[in-house]
DNA sequence: TTGCGATCCCTTTTT
DNA sequence: GGGATCGCAA
């Protein structure tokens, strides 16, 4: 990134430093652009600058709308501006950097009553839109094993993506399988409305059908926001396409020129050979077609690439030209000489693991800081054992996982209470949190409320505010149920979020909600008795919560939250809808909770290595990488093995890991991986030899294997040429449990492999002596450990390791 | 009603 | 390996 972004407002200024294309993309005031940046090629440097030289033209900041995927990549933006603008706030005033969900968000709040929605409504994530699909399934007697409730919903979001509702696809519903979804579809959508909530491809579709179908609405977000700017448009899905020109408009006429159009002034910036969100629905004919849909659209091509040396660049460009649907366009190295790339086979994970640490070490001993340093995986799942070899050197790092705070299992449960205070009909949160920590309302009393909630149309919450009336009730289930009310008629003033007991404080609420629901005290029995790490953690994981809500309390502008002052940004004063200042922080601070991404938590200030997937790196940048498991299978992924199209998006997935290092560059694959327990004989990914040769160092640090005998011994045996060939890594502590020919066999050879008298090593219990082996298909070893005693243990998860005979499976230094 | 243990099933990427 | 779910015993 750079660095020096000229502080001035000074229209001349601004142009310094440009190339002659980024130059005119900033300069270019009026009607529609497209502009179409290498990776590299200073996209966030045109951007920034051109919002800063459209306001020192005279365009008044609030006119201004420019739209990211990321809560990062938003801030990050608005941070830049605002650093140029020097903090002016005369030219920063009603600037809006924000994501295409969080301004969606904002606006379904604002037009809560003509979008079909209650202003608290609240925002399901996967889990929540998983467990409503179940029980949505299980409720219209469809056999879950046929329609997987994760499939089901992806077709749903795919659906959705295009824009079709539940009756437009029961419309285009042909075969069994869709007509069925068609009606799941229908009932899932009942569902969520009932419990005032949506899903996030809810927000975008009903912002696109607000949009489109209230001219008035529509006539008040164009007259707000005249000028438009959308970065990473070609991961832009048809919903998002539909928004962004909706907003944009028609364009208008020229004053005193009837009949002379000026197009809307939106400016796309994308890359086409970065494009990698294709399975959410994203879509790259928006970025092909943008020329087609604003035909006075100027276009400008950004090729000269700043960030990497030409060697990683190269290997870039070498792998993508690899991608027949593609227009090739040329990569042009900025800066010259630089060191080759490595590429290593490794043995195993673990292996490739070191490697990587290595080599990052490596680069900290020439002097480059730990935050410059990355390692990309293609899956989440890969990141334990690199993460594993980071900790034994003591090397700091961080995982992007933005989401994975919010996703434990005590502040998922703080936060279900958290909305159910918020909004009562919330049906998954209120089924979460209402017998956790357990008070005796159990499955029979739950059944019954809403067998009478469904007969009564209501919701499952005010059945329970007068479960008198419920039939078949026992008096102390009423008694339960009637303390679980009163303990959120509590906390919220009985709706009225005022009272004796409620502070403005929104931390203050989150304490007492920790605290009044019981899971504080539920979590400090639980960490008492189990006297487990895990657990004390939980009681520190809430702690953090209520200071999350702190920090949020601090930085709230209720102002600025249009769910505080519906109307305040849009609409004249005068129509100020009354909401009580608390329940608006609420509504705020658990809408920027459902909104975290990953790659939010990428923050370089912490000098620490960064572990994301390569998805997470898109828009980032590295003086060192580290990419890892470049294996057939892994990248490209299996699943998108079948169409050429899918193995065109994980060849760009590629390009973008590689086209984030700036100097130095490390890539590998794994002989084996442990995948489920099981060691996998894998196969060296074809984008490997799609580098080139030219600039790759390539070392088979793998060697002659020590088991090569076996892999042949199986491979001649049945497996033929299968890509991925099973085998047993003798000594890892697992038997193929039947997929392969060679699984009885070798069960009795795991009973044969530890007799009784022998001394083993188990990972957590340490050394002990086999006392006996008992038989059978799940094969346990009594083993009488030094420390802690007997255990019984089954030999095919145990680990165990055989200490007492001269033992090949030991793994050698390295 | 609750809690534990066996068993089953799965495995991409994310706002 | 690991998480979710189901069934069974207290």
């Amino acid at each position: 990134m750079d660095t020096e972004d000229p502080r001035i407002d000074d229209a001349n200024a601004l142009l310094e430093g440009l190339t002659p294309s980024q130059r005119k993309a900033v300069e270019h005031l009026d009607g529609p652009l497209l502009v179409l940046a290498a990776a590299g090629s200073g996209k966030t440097r045109v951007i920034t600058r051109r919002i800063a030289y459209l306001v020192s033209q005279g365009v008044p900041p609030w006119n201004i709308l420019a739209l990211t995927f990321t809560n990062k990549a938003a801030g990050e933006m608005r941070e830049r501006i605002h650093l140029i603008l020097e903090n002016d706030e005369r030219k920063t005033r009603g600037l809006t950097t924000t994501t295409f969900h969080a301004l969606c968000a904002r606006l379904l709040r604002r037009y809560a009553d003509r979008a079909g929605l209650k202003p608290d409504y609240t925002i399901y994530d996967a889990s929540d839109q998983a467990s409503l699909m179940k029980r949505t399934i299980s409720e219209l007697n469809i056999s879950s094993s046929n329609f997987p409730p994760r499939s089901v919903l992806s077709t749903i979001s795919t659906a959705k993506n295009d824009l079709l509702d539940a009756a437009e696809y029961a419309r285009s519903a042909g075969d069994f399988y869709t007509t069925r979804v068609a009606k799941i579809y229908e009932e899932y959508e009942q569902k969520l409305r009932a419990a005032n909530a949506v899903d996030f491809d809810d927000l975008l579709v009903l912002t696109a059908k607000l949009l489109r179908d209230d001219a008035q609405v529509r006539a008040q977000v164009q007259s707000r926001w005249s000028y438009l700017l959308i970065d990473e448009y070609q991961d832009t899905n048809h919903a998002q396409f539909m928004i962004a020109s909706l907003i944009a408009g028609e364009g208008r006429e020229l004053p005193g020129m009837p009949g002379e159009i000026l197009e809307p002034n939106v400016c796309v910036v994308g890359d086409p050979d970065q494009s990698i969100y294709a399975w959410r629905g994203a879509d790259i004919s928006n970025i092909l077609e943008f020329e087609e849909r604003y035909p006075g659209a100027a276009v400008i091509t950004l090729g000269e690439n700043f960030r990497s040396t030409a060697p990683i660049l190269s290997i870039a460009d070498t792998l993508i030209r690899n991608n027949k649907k593609r227009k090739h366009k040329d990569l042009i190295a900025h800066r010259e000489g630089g060191e080759n790339v490595v590429v290593e086979i490794c043995r195993d994970e673990h292996h490739e693991a070191t490697l990587a640490v290595d080599f990052l070490e490596k680069k900290s001993q020439e002097g480059l800081h730990w935050r410059d340093m990355a390692i990309f995986y293609r899956t989440n799942a890969l990141s334990r054992v690199t993460e594993d070899a980071l900790r034994q050197r003591g090397i700091p790092y961080v995982i992007a996982r933005g989401t994975a705070f919010y996703e434990r299992e005590e502040i998922k449960n703080a936060i279900g209470y958290l909305r159910v205070v918020a909004n009562q009909a919330d049906g998954v949160s209120l089924g979460r949190i209402v017998n956790t920590p357990t008070r005796a309302i159990g499955k029979t009393t739950l059944n019954r409320l809403s067998e009478f909630a469904t007969y009564e149309n209501v919701c499952l919450f005010d059945v329970m505010r007068r479960c008198i009336e419920v039939p078949g009730l026992q008096a102390r289930a009423t008694t339960a149920v009637g303390r679980f009310v009163e303990l959120i008629d509590d906390l919220t003033g009985s709706g009225s979020f005022m009272g004796s007991k409620i502070t403005e404080s929104l931390a203050d609420l989150v304490e007492r909600v920790v605290r009044e629901s019981g899971l504080e005290k539920m979590y400090t029995d639980q960490a008492r008795t189990t006297k487990s790490e895990s657990d004390e953690q939980r009681i520190d994981n809430l702690n953090e919560l209520v200071s999350s809500a702190a920090d949020f309390e601090e930085n709230y502008q209720p102002e600025s939250d249009p769910a505080a002052f519906p109307g305040a940004d849009v609409l004249e004063r005068g129509e100020r809808a009354e909401v009580p200042p608390l329940l608006a922080m609420l509504r705020a601070y658990l809408e920027s909770i459902a909104l975290v991404a990953d790659s939010d938590k990428i923050d370089p200030a912490q000098g620490a290595v960064t572990l994301m997937t390569l998805h997470a790196s898109k828009g980032l940048e590295f003086g060192a990488v580290a990419m890892v498991g470049l294996e057939e299978g892994l990248l490209p992924h299996s699943r998108a093995l079948s169409s050429e199209d899918d193995l065109e998006e994980e060849r760009r997935l590629c390009f973008v890991g590689i086209t984030r290092a700036m100097s130095h560059l490390r890539i590998s694959c794994a002989r084996h991986r442990a995948v489920r327990g099981f060691a996998e004989r894998t196969m060296p990914s074809r984008f490997l030899e799609e580098l080139g040769r030219e600039h790759v160092t390539m070392t088979d640090l793998a060697g002659s294997t020590w088991d090569e005998g076996l892999d042949q011994r199986i491979e001649d045996a049945d497996l033929g040429d299968a890509p991925i060939v099973r085998s047993r890594m003798p000594g890892a502590g697992s038997s193929g449990s039947g997929s392969s020919g060679a699984s009885s066999g070798a069960r009795a050879g795991i009973q044969r492999e530890y007799p009784p008298g022998c001394t083993v090593r188990h990972p957590q219990f340490g050394i002990g002596t086999v006392i006996a082996v008992m038989g059978g298909s799940m094969a346990r070893a009594k083993v009488k450990f030094r420390q802690v005693g007997e255990k019984t243990l089954i030999l095919e998860h145990a680990r165990l390791r055989r200490l007492d005979h001269a033992d090949s499976t030991e793994d050698p230094p390295f």
